[in-house]
RNA sequence: GGAGGCAUAGCUCAGCUGGGAGAGCGCUUGCCUUACAAGCAAGAUGUCAUAGGUUCAAGUCCUAUUGUCUCCACCA
């Protein structure tokens, strides 16, 4: 038996907690037919990344899981990994590399690959380190990395599929491009920010001089690209123009109008330009009409040589310039204040430029709709279901996926195009000879793949595949992933649809949604903003265990939560709470097993059944995914129930006072027992302190199991005493009130006062007169009639009347108040339930357990408020 | 424009399939009662956003309204 600490210290024990559990393969998993798999993957946190709140909230629900399940009995595994995380990654390295004064391109490809592998090397092991701090029980033997050599051979298997099958194609489209990372950027990379701009109205002349066409523009720059000018085709106004040509401002470039129901009659003039190369809808419009498409715009956004007024302008330069020229040469109208959306690179933050261009893309009509499928017949399930419809509204509008980038950090697409020839071979090694032209010279593709394509197949991918390896055949398809509302559309709808194409299975069961941790005024946490509270740094001033406590407790799925460091405190007081809990029962157990005894007290009883309940409840709320109200039920039990009750109660019973060597021991058991039962319980929540206090019993050396891999204590039938519940309720009860009482007339807590005890109930009160005696601090006495004669104040329940003499309180007329609130408390409960039970309806309709249970609600405040009068009387 | 969330004590939030309004923090009062002052005991505070509806019964289900946040689409 080791002695305790006054205070809970994390520090002390964590790490040497962790390395136990490493030490012993306890977060191994081990193929077992015998045993049912559970698994995880982790949602692989970015290389670039240092572990934030929101990783911090992510893993302790997945610990949280698979900490349960294994102490359930599955073979559960927890296969954690990292992201290369291409665009944000290569971000970091070009960034550094400008502080030195050098480019991608004054390093070249090679090396600079050899930068970024350094940087992995650097950072890829630091958040792992600070996942381990969380108390993740990860299987590390099994730690993985987008771009190993399986997952990219993963990747690559994929690809040359998808190729074969057609689903993947390369073409000139209209594509969202980052000028800043000058890379294309996929539609959900881009977001969008209301911008306050301006509206040009302008007027495009005809070419037959007889008038113009006024329209208006946000960006009059992109006017050296116009190819046409479209009306709406039922559109009276312009009926005749149809047909007609323009002459183009500035270019004089000649351009038709055309009709296309895209154009809004109602929307300004109802005349738009057409830019085919710079704006999406434009595009398309163009490829209805058979438009030229004229690119006006270089990578980095600067209008091309072609327009030699113009060129080299960057792009609001050149707005500038040609909204200049155009007022001089009067074909501007007016300007408008307009505020609008502008779509901007997640990444650097810059305003993205549409531009058509080559690129490589996915096919996603077909792969969408299984997906959808499989979740529409909840083979896969959302918790909370509602995200469902974010998934299906992102699915059932689906357009095709943009995945080749301008990147050399990630996957280089396996596809070689001839140098003599230009004939293009996909293939996962260079070709020997061109199968058009024979030669043997090729050039691969520069771009590399969207960094979710990799992880679209992490689930699959870390476990093997496409090698049929044997724990692809038994951990897959895993069990749940626990991710954020955020990444619904970027990672779980693509790792959906890749599972089912590629393994033609689910890659999950359930998806758990969890939302964001906000600040304390209730804003994202964001470098920008310096308002991140780093969880390492809490972990290090209050344990993992406080942080975990906090982030589970009163957070619901999907919900956002707001973080507190003042709740970090009070988890951290929790911790303690049960910390000394435990180091009060070691200065008194003398046993060293955990068995129950054959004779037990009322409190020993209404304990047991307590904590039996709990445990039904705690596996109960845990299955449902339920976390943070389960652990709303541990903290209430264990300090309530079990400290502030149950303890105080048989501290008599414990000490050497005590001379009755059966209710002793007897107390010892039951303490010990329940102690054994609430560590595990909570062992999930708080791994820590519970490992260690686990391992501080008694009993443990005996056991030697860490408690890590025990098992999760299950709810038993011969542990129900609901009697013993019940009448132990009436004696809190009457404590409660008698410590009220005393507290009204200011007792203090040193004085013992007289209490005579009147009920029918002798039995029950014998059994808990011991309670009453320590909690109520009073030396009580029952009586199934108490003498006549005393002057008494009192206390009453509804089988109760205790009196106090009158000489050891203080005030009478305080204490008739008192009982008048009290009565007058019990007349209203009293009305409001027998207008209740009058009610036909509601003896109809309502179920009979309910009408019950107000009869007799009803009947214990009837005898509560006749002893209350009774009493009453006596006093005046 | 489309979809969804949230609105409960001073603050932050729980409240599962409808059946007497909860927790933490804060506040008031009294206590160093042989585990814990990071503690113990007692206490105060709520038209559960508004208006309807369903029901014997609504914080909970339905409809509308207001406020607020988010996601999706993006109209020149």
């Amino acid at each position: 038996m080791r002695n305790l600490e006054k205070n809970y210290d994390p520090k002390q024990i964590e790490d040497r907690i962790y390395r136990q559990w490493s030490e012993q393969g306890c977060f191994h998993a081990r193929i077992n037919p015998e045993k049912k798999p559970y698994t995880i993957v982790i949602p692989p946190p970015n290389i670039t990344g240092q572990l934030h709140m929101g990783h911090a909230l992510d893993e302790t629900l997945q610990d949280i899981l698979i900490r349960y399940k294994r102490m359930c009995g599955y073979e559960a595994l927890w296969l954690p990994g990292t992201d290369h995380a291409s665009i944000a990654t290569e971000a970091k390295i070009v960034e550094a590399m400008r502080k030195e004064g050098l480019t991608k391109e004054d390093v070249g490809r090679e090396s600079f690959l050899e930068r970024a592998w350094a940087w992995k090397k650097q950072y890829g092991g630091r958040i792992i380190e600070q996942l381990k701090k969380l108390g993740s029980s990860c299987d590390w033997e099994r730690e993985r990395f987008t771009m190993d050599e399986g997952c990219s051979e993963a990747v690559q298997t994929v690809f040359l599929q998808l190729y074969e099958k057609g689903y993947i194609y390369r073409g000139e489209r209209i594509i969202n491009w980052c000028p800043h990372c000058k890379t294309s950027i996929s539609d959900v990379e881009v977001e969008y920010e209301e911008q306050n701009g301006h509206f040009w109205h302008l007027r495009y002349p005809f070419e037959d001089g007889s008038g113009y066409l006024e329209l208006a523009t946000t960006r009059p720059e992109t006017l050296l690209g116009d190819t046409a000018v479209a009306v709406h085709p039922d559109d009276a106004r312009y009926a005749s123009a149809i047909g007609k040509m323009l002459i183009l401002p500035l270019v004089g470039r000649r351009i038709p109008v055309v009709a296309d129901t895209y154009v809004d009659k109602e929307f300004g003039t109802g005349v738009v330009k057409i830019t085919p190369a710079h704006d999406p809808n434009d595009f398309e419009v163009g490829q209805r009409h058979n438009l030229p498409v004229i690119n006006v715009l270089t990578d980095d956004a600067k209008i091309v040589s072609e327009y030699p007024a113009y060129a080299g302008m960057d792009r609001y330069e050149a707005r500038k310039a040609i909204v200049f020229d155009l007022e001089a040469q009067g074909y501007l109208v007016r300007v408008e204040e307009h505020a609008h959306n502008v779509g901007t690179c997640q990444r650097c933050g810059i305003t993205v430029e549409p531009r058509v261009s080559l690129q490589w893309f996915v096919r996603m009509e077909a792969l969408a709709k299984p997906a959808i499928d499989a979740v529409r017949e909840h083979r896969i399930r959302f918790v909370p279901e509602r995200f469902e419809k974010n998934y299906f509204h992102w699915m059932e509008n689906i357009r095709d996926w943009c995945i080749s980038r301008q990147l050399w950090w990630g996957h280089r697409i396996p596809a070689w195009y001839c140098e003599d020839c230009g004939e293009m071979i996909v293939s996962a090694q260079a070709p020997e000879f061109c199968s058009g032209c024979g030669s043997s010279s090729f050039q691969q593709d520069p771009d590399t793949l969207d960094t979710w394509f990799s992880s679209a197949l992490w689930p699959f991918s870390t476990l093997g595949w496409p090698k049929q390896t044997e724990d692809l055949a038994y951990f897959y398809p895993t069990s749940t992933l626990v991710t954020g509302y955020d990444i619904i559309t970027f990672w779980v709808s693509r790792m959906i649809f890749s599972a089912l194409e590629y393994t033609g299975k689910i890659p999950f069961e359930t998806v758990l949604i969890h939302g964001l941790v906000r600040d304390s005024q209730g804003r994202k946490m964001s470098k920008s903003l310096g308002n991140g509270i780093d969880p390492l740094e809490l972990i290090d001033q209050y344990g993992a265990d406080a942080l975990r406590f906090t982030l589970v407790s009163g957070n619901s799925p999907g919900n956002d939560m707001r973080f507190y460091i003042k709740e970090v405190e009070s988890s951290r007081n929790f911790a303690n709470k049960l910390w000394n809990a435990v180091r009060f029962a070691l200065t008194y157990l003398t046993i060293d097993t955990v068995t129950l005894p054959a004779e037990m007290q009322l409190e020993d009883r209404w304990i047991l059944h307590k904590c039996n309940r709990l445990v039904r409840d705690v596996r109960e709320n845990l299955n449902k995914f339920e976390l943070g109200i389960a652990l709303q039920k541990l903290y209430d039990f264990l300090w309530d129930d079990l400290c502030d009750w149950y303890i105080e109660l048989i501290k008599p019973r414990l000490f050497e006072t005590n001379t009755d060597q059966m209710t002793r021991i007897s107390a010892q058991q039951v303490l010990s027992y329940v102690l054994v039962q609430t560590l595990s319980l909570l062992h999930p929540f708080m791994p820590f302190i519970t490992e260690e206090l686990y391992q501080s019993l008694p009993h443990f050396p005996g056991c030697g199991n860490l408690l890590m891999v025990e098992p999760y204590p299950e709810y038993t039938e011969t542990l129900e005493f609901c009697s013993a519940a019940e009448e132990m309720g009436c004696i809190i009860e009457l404590i409660r009130q008698i410590r009220q009482l005393r507290n009204q007339m200011n007792v203090p807590y040193s004085k013992k006062t007289r209490l005579y005890l009147e009920t029918k109930h002798i039995s029950t009160y014998r059994d808990g007169i011991e309670c009453i005696k320590r909690l109520a601090s009073a030396e009580a006495l029952l009586f199934e009639k108490v003498p006549d004669g005393l002057n008494v104040t009192s206390v009453v329940t509804s089988d109760v009347k205790a009196f106090i003499p009158l000489g050891e309180l203080v005030d009478l007329e305080k204490e008739k108040n008192r009982l008048l609130t009290e009565k007058k408390k019990l007349e209203n409960e009293i009305a409001r339930l027998n207008t209740k039970l009058s009610n036909p309806g509601f003896i109809a309709k309502a179920p009979e357990k309910v009408v019950l249970e107000e009869r007799v609600r009803l009947e214990g405040y009837q005898k509560q408020i006749e002893n209350t009068l009774e009493v009453l009387a006596k006093l005046s």
